[in-house]
RNA sequence: CGGGACGUAGCGCAGCCCGGUAGCGCACCUGAAUGGGGUUCAGGGGGUCGCGGGUUCAAAUCCCGCCGUCCCGACCA
């Protein structure tokens, strides 16, 4: 495994950090393929653990799973002016087929918005077929200029939900509601707070009529933008003829949604909950909940902690206070390795829970526990462990969480600054900056041009500072909406 | 595509300036001891020196071309 001893610090360099605990704690790896990258079990683990969760909230919001074709045909992606403009500079091309030249060469999709709504339109003919509500899980390509593991990828896994309705306000409703999903799992499981809101209309998706978006923060203050859901208005609609008769009878183009989240979460998980002891994976997403290392010095010590380690994986399987989610534990067996390095180890790949387990802890019915995002070690009876190990995990869910909102918030401004003092900001430090905004997109790009900084998101309310900006951060003339700025990935 | 750095064992690197038997650390294999926070000793295996050409008695080393990777920009889930 690892060769060097100590990780690169966060503070000298965040991105050879990140590299470093993403290669080492086996996540992922580089490929022959140039921007594409090998997602390891361990990083696959975490990322199975994101789907089946996010499935079960698609299905109970009343979507189903469909597949659609990896090709599509280059035509379809022109049908939408604005879609083509966006998509057509990082798109992948097959050229021949069976050993010839195709006569309409073939895109390999970078989103799958044309391919699918050509097949609403042959689903739907009446009001009655609507809503129609498909997700699919995928992989896309995208040739991207510069790629990071897991973040910007050529080639990535993730879900596109597409929907069909019969109002603009019910497509509305619908790209709220899946906003709403989203924000919801990435709190409640990646533990990564978020702000939602719109993204203005140079930061929209290409054929939109609005984006929404989750914005983490990472721990180098930049933003990363976590997931998106679009209304698509009629723009994809009438690209494809997906047309139905209304209730009334006359003839009507369907309203659209689409929305994403993809293996770059797994990114955000790391630059979200990492330290310098490699990687903390929050509990509800690790594949290995608890790992026990078994110590010992003879052949009879061995056999005894060993037996005993066996005796508390099947206690803690049949353990049925979570119901049908059992504790996911690990013995580390292996010989010939001391335990102090199987510490280090499993701290590299961020198992939440480790119990150290020797004969002076047998001898009295106990164990150590050390959690992974405090490292603080407590004996443990080994009579009440699932209860023990559950609670505590249940709480890491909770203290990951609540750490990084904190950090979040101590590195958000909220008072109104001036532009030099932004710029200063930008410059420096960063962070989230909440401001005024006069709505001008020559501002908005001059901004960035001066910073780097862009637009993340016009909050909802709920992010909203109390006392409403009025003036621009940068004319200074009056405010249409409060901005979210900081420079991105 | 512009600016910078680099390509030598699985990983990290030295050797190159000044051409002369391809090295070091970690990892790996074998044996013994060790084992409550990165064990120790002994022995061992593993390399078309990114690719192609040139100069030379001789090239990892000098020259030319190509390819690739990483970092910084423009593009982005």
């Amino acid at each position: 495994m690892a060769d060097d001893k100590k990780l690169t610090t966060r503070a000298a360099d965040f991105s050879a950090w990140y590299n470093e605990v993403v290669l080492r704690s086996e996540l992922a790896d580089y490929s022959p393929v140039r921007g594409c990258m090998v997602i390891r079990p361990n990083g696959y683990g975490i990322w199975e653990r994101m789907q089946r969760q996010l499935d079960d909230m698609f299905k109970a919001t009343g979507h189903q799973n469909a597949y659609f074709p990896l090709l599509i045909p280059e035509s379809f992606l022109q049908k939408e002016a604005e879609h083509v403009e966006g998509f057509a500079p990082e798109a992948a091309v097959v050229t021949h087929g069976g050993g010839k030249k195709l006569d309409e060469p073939l895109i390999i999709r970078p989103t799958s918005e044309t391919i699918i709504y050509s097949m609403f339109a042959k689903w739907v003919q009446s009001y009655r077929d609507l809503p129609l509500l498909i997700n699919q899980w995928a992989n896309v390509v995208r040739w991207e200029m510069r790629t990071r593991l897991f973040l910007r990828t050529t080639e990535f896994l993730w879900q596109e939900g597409h929907t069909a309705h019969v109002t603009h306000d019910e497509a509305e409703e619908e790209a709220r509601k899946m906003l709403g999903v989203y924000r919801d799992f990435m709190e409640g499981y990646i533990a990564m707070p978020v702000v939602t809101g719109q993204k203005t209309e140079a930061e929209k998706f290409a054929g939109a009529l609005r984006t929404y978006s989750c914005e983490a923060m990472m721990q180098d203050n930049k933003a990363l933008q976590a997931g998106t859901s679009h209304n698509l208005g009629q723009n994809f609609a009438k690209a494809f003829e997906l047309k139905f008769q209304s209730e009334s009878g006359s003839t009507e183009f369907a309203w659209n949604t689409s929305w994403g989240v993809s293996t770059r979460m797994v990114g955000g998980l790391v630059m979200t909950h990492g330290d310098d002891n490699g990687l903390r994976v929050p509990p509800l997403l690790a594949p290995i909940e608890l790992v026990i290392v078994p110590i010992y010095k003879t052949d009879e010590e061995r056999a005894a902690v060993l037996e005993a380690a066996q005796r508390i994986v099947r206690s803690l399987t049949e353990w049925a206070g979570r119901g049908t989610e059992r504790i996911r534990v690990h013995i580390d067996s292996r010989e010939g390795i001391k335990p102090g390095a199987k510490y280090y180890e499993w701290e590299l790949r961020g198992i939440p829970l480790r119990l150290e387990l020797g004969p002076r802890d047998l001898a009295s019915n106990q164990g150590v526990l050390v959690r992974r995002d405090t490292r603080v070690k407590r004996p443990i009876s080994l009579g009440t462990i699932g209860e023990d190990v559950s609670d505590t995990l249940s709480v890491m869910q909770r203290d990951m969480l609540a750490a990084a909102l904190d950090r979040r918030e101590a590195n958000s401004v909220r008072e109104r600054i001036s532009y030099d003092h932004f710029r200063q900001l930008m410059d420096g430090q960063g962070g989230f900056v909440y401001a005024g905004w006069c709505g001008d997109p020559a501002c908005e790009s001059q901004i960035k041009e001066d910073t780097k900084a862009t637009i993340r998101c016009l909050p909802d309310e709920e992010f909203r500072s109390a006392d409403a900006p009025t003036s621009c951060l940068k004319c200074g003339r009056g405010a249409t909406s409060e901005a979210l700025w900081a420079k991105a990935y």
